[in-house]
DNA sequence: CCTACCGATCGGTAGG
DNA sequence: CCTACCGATCGGTAGG
């Protein structure tokens, strides 16, 4: 039991480092001590592997936001804990993170279709972060889609430069960032 | 003459529509009208292809930098030049500019070993200018080394939402996006 | 999960 | 720049 783990595991590993039309099947059969064609007893396709692997970041992203506006109704609790679970999300899942970014262009129409309504509906609760905090007086009036660029670009590219054997924590990193990003947001005088 | 301009051109185009891997020397040469084995008359492998566009990309990131620290000594003034130069080389090359952030690690060793000197050597330019805003009493005194790492990622992932058919321009964009990341950096009551 | 195999396609070359 | 081809490797399957 579990296979299915298992080679998810060595795929995520192997497409985060060198591409997925770079690894072959028979790779990642070779990591796992089995012949290439055996691996088609738990998938059916290379494909089903690169969506599995993208469907399953792509969840996590969503639960963990959800999960923070759910708790927190400040505005800058919910910034600092959203940027806070998107980081933890990238540092814990750091190859399934990195196929997410860099491989869901690989997938068939419908599945990449798939991948962009579940980033538009994520961009859109980062919005309502910011929306909500200028509503309420305590961010500046800025453009509200720009400003949530500039944040998940910051959020996103975390995982092109952390490495978990650093010394720092991910979530002393988070929130050093996200002080960084609060001060050119938060109304002089508010934080 | 300009042949190989043309093999770039549509090289860079379907590098990044499709990545490195999935896209074929049989597809580069359909869309010029040459037979797949013709392209070798002017190419010699397909890997030195991307390290034509990659190098290129690198190039340019590096000049406009360069021409930047050269013509302006205010910081607050380098901030803004910069960053709208780092910008306008995205969008002013935004095929080259995709390939050459996605595809470098399909490069060989040593030629990956090049572009991560040359980006290295960018960031440590963007560095001196945070450091010099810091030292001279402009900019607050913050982590010098994450907050280029917050700036660097806005100006980067630029590449992965700007479409130039959209209704503002690259500088439009990239003045509000460094006014955003000076208001966090900017010590209050100095702008 | 293995053996043995399929057709397709790949990057690249020889010879003109 | 084309024709014709090379060996290698690919994703995937049949039959056990």
């Amino acid at each position: 039991m579990g296979r299915l783990e298992d080679i998810c595991q060595v795929a995520e590993r192997l497409f985060s480092e060198r591409g997925y039309h770079a690894t072959s099947i028979r790779d990642i059969a070779r990591k796992l001590h089995l012949q290439g064609g055996s691996l088609y007893a738990h998938i059916s396709t290379k494909e089903d592997l690169l969506w599995e692997i993208v469907r399953r970041a792509a969840e996590q992203f969503l639960q963990a936001i959800e999960a923070v506006l759910r708790q927190e109704s400040d505005p800058v609790a919910r910034f600092r804990g959203a940027f806070r679970a998107h980081v933890a999300v990238i540092a814990r899942n750091l190859p399934a993170a990195t196929v997410y970014f860099h491989e869901w262009r690989q997938l068939s129409p419908q599945r990449r279709e798939a991948v962009l309504q579940q980033r538009d509906l994520y961009e859109a609760m980062w919005r309502e972060i910011v929306h909500g905090g200028i509503e309420q007086g305590v961010f500046r009036p800025v453009d509200v889609a720009m400003a949530t660029r500039a944040v998940l670009s910051v959020a996103n590219w975390f995982y092109q430069w952390y490495r978990p054997e650093g010394p720092r924590s991910a979530e002393s990193i988070a929130d050093e960032l996200s002080e960084l990003l609060l001060a050119g947001l938060v109304k002089e005088g508010q934080s």
